[in-house]
RNA sequence: GCCCAUAUAGCUCAGGGGUAGAGCACUUCCUUGGUAAGGAAGAGGUCAUCGGUUCAAUUCCGAUUAUGGGCUCCA
């Protein structure tokens, strides 16, 4: 006798167990028929789940974020049908939710074609329109190894070889295609009829660049066709809004073959870029900056012991000269090291806080060039603070200010920040990283309201949760500070 | 670095095995007091580079370089 409370506080009382779906169709018949998935005592799951005892229950339309993503997700299920049925040889691999969309990652033995794309659209729409029913069953991990391997799927195999025994796993099925999923899905295939495929391109098997290449397929999937056009002319908008399509208009810069990831400056463009580091530069001299140059060109010995040499030489150009090898700085921090080397310093120096606009050259791999945003030469604003061991929370701090301040002035007023602690590969003993993070993890100011979970580095501010990141610093955890853009 | 696509006039792009096209921009002239004004004439290209196939390649094929979209990386 199951009764569920619904989002208004008012309950249904049910003389045996019901789905999702029916309590949708005991409240009205169009709610039913909107029906995506439920939310019962906040689980999302399918709209068929069963509820046999007292529960409190949301119906999850295409009204709902939660709806959207189920959709996507089962977009991504759509696609993998069509492209089963169109290239029986592709095996599957994963197919996630992503920002507005969803993409599938299949191992095929040629690459997709724009001309395959255009197909694998036209069946998923075919599909589409044959609302055909999605059903959930369940098996245990060795038998679902099993199944997925006599339908040759080794990478479906492989995925659940990963995952525990003793675990029962759910499997999706519409007509010919069954996909290992912990869903919820859409109950029909009806409802996936705003999609756009997007852009093909190769992701490697586990994202590890050692293994083979696979091929993606991204797309986006909305509750409505209206709410697709909506993003698809969004998306053309901000491409009208490209800084390297604006900056070729305005005539700021350019960049041509000969000079690969560096910027040719023009009148106007530099004229910007002069007034914005002038801007810094006043900011850095209010916080009682120094401001520093150093040479663009170094012996090797000096990257060597500052370890950059052991870690990225690859990434750093070098010149010869003299039998001597220099490296083009990639980097400033050595080069402030040895200003701060030179002469003697007293305590009353610090904290002696020495920044550089500084000219620096990596070797970035050709395929991540990227504009103004990935560049083989570019111009740090590049500081660092020499202070003891007790000041390091107070320059923290102050260096925030800072920091909230220049973004202030641009506009931005919500900030995510990231704090990265140590990597595998690291230098400097544990105890000195133990220091390091500790005193960065002191919650600072209004921006820093409060630890998370289990994860001391993980925190949550203006309302973001951040996660940590993988990897960061190799020398000292770091902070990442994201400024947000909110788009209409 | 890896996968896919692309490279034609200053810009945006079309084209196609037989000496290169449009719109905008540019130059000169004419018309016109009004916010992307109209008309006439003109200039502007080794069709990214190198090689191959061919009587003939800008077009087809291969390599290289760069760009674009992803993946990996990002001191």
């Amino acid at each position: 006798m199951p009764v569920i409370t619904l989002p208004d506080g008012s309950t249904r009382e049910f003389s045996n167990a019901v789905s999702v779906l029916e309590v949708a169709a005991d409240i009205g018949a169009g709610l039913a028929k909107a029906t995506i998935a439920g939310k019962v005592d906040d689980v999302l799951v399918d709209g068929s789940y069963v509820i046999d005892k007292d529960a409190t229950l949301s119906i999850v339309t295409s009204r709902d974020e939660e709806g959207i993503e189920v959709i996507r997700h089962s977009a991504a299920h759509l696609m993998a049908q069509a492209v089963k049925q169109l290239f029986p040889g592709a095996q599957v691999t994963i197919g996630p939710v992503i920002d507005n969309g969803f993409f599938y990652d299949f191992a095929f033995e040629r690459s997709f074609t724009p001309d395959d794309v255009a197909r694998i659209e036209k069946r998923m729409a075919e599909l589409a329109n044959e609302s055909i029913q999605v059903t959930r069953s369940e098996l245990s991990r060795n038998d679902a190894v099993a199944f997925f391997r006599e339908k040759g799927e080794e990478y479906k195999a492989k995925i659940i070889e990963d995952i525990p025994e003793s675990d029962v796993l759910s499997l999706y099925s519409q007509g010919d295609f069954t996909d290992l999923c912990r869903g919820p899905h859409v109950p029909h295939t009806g409802f996936l009829k705003a999609i756009k495929l997007t852009k093909i391109a190769g992701a490697y098997w586990r994202g590890d660049s050692n293994n083979e290449m696979l091929q993606r397929i991204y797309g986006t999937a909305w509750g409505d066709k209206k709410s697709l056009k909506k993003y698809l002319h969004r998306i053309e908008e901000a491409e009208k809004r490209d800084h390297r399509k604006i900056s070729k208009a305005l005539d700021l810069f350019h960049i041509q073959e000969e000079a690969p990831g560096m910027i040719f400056w023009h009148d106007a463009g530099l004229s910007i870029y002069r007034t914005i580091e002038q801007y810094i530069r006043s900011k850095l001299q209010e916080h009682n900056y120094i401001e520093v140059r150093t040479p663009q060109l170094v012996d090797k010995s000096l990257w060597e012991k500052s370890g950059h040499w052991d870690k990225f030489h690859d990434d750093m150009f070098t010149v010869e000269s003299d039998s001597r090898e220099y490296a083009v700085k990639p980097m400033n921090c050595p080069c402030h090291v040895q200003i701060y080397n030179q002469g003697l310093k007293s305590y009353r120096d610090l904290p002696l806080r020495m920044a550089e606009f500084g000219s620096c050259h990596r070797n970035e791999p050709s395929g991540t060039l990227h504009g103004l945003m990935r560049l083989r030469n570019f111009i740090q604003d590049d500081a660092h603070i020499f202070c003891t061991e007790e000041q390091i929370q107070s320059e923290v701090s102050e260096f925030i200010d800072l920091l909230y301040e220049v973004y202030a002035d641009f506009g931005f007023t919500e900030i995510i920040i990231k704090l990265s602690t140590r990597p595998e590969k690291r230098v400097g003993s544990d105890a000195d990283w133990d220091k390091a993070e500790k005193a960065l993890a002191v919650p600072y100011g209004p921006s820093i309201r409060n630890s998370f979970g289990e994860n001391p580095w993980v925190w949550i501010t203006n309302g973001y949760l951040c996660p940590v990141l993988k990897s960061g610093g190799y020398r000292s955890p770091a902070f990442h500070f994201l400024p947000l853009l909110s788009i209409q």
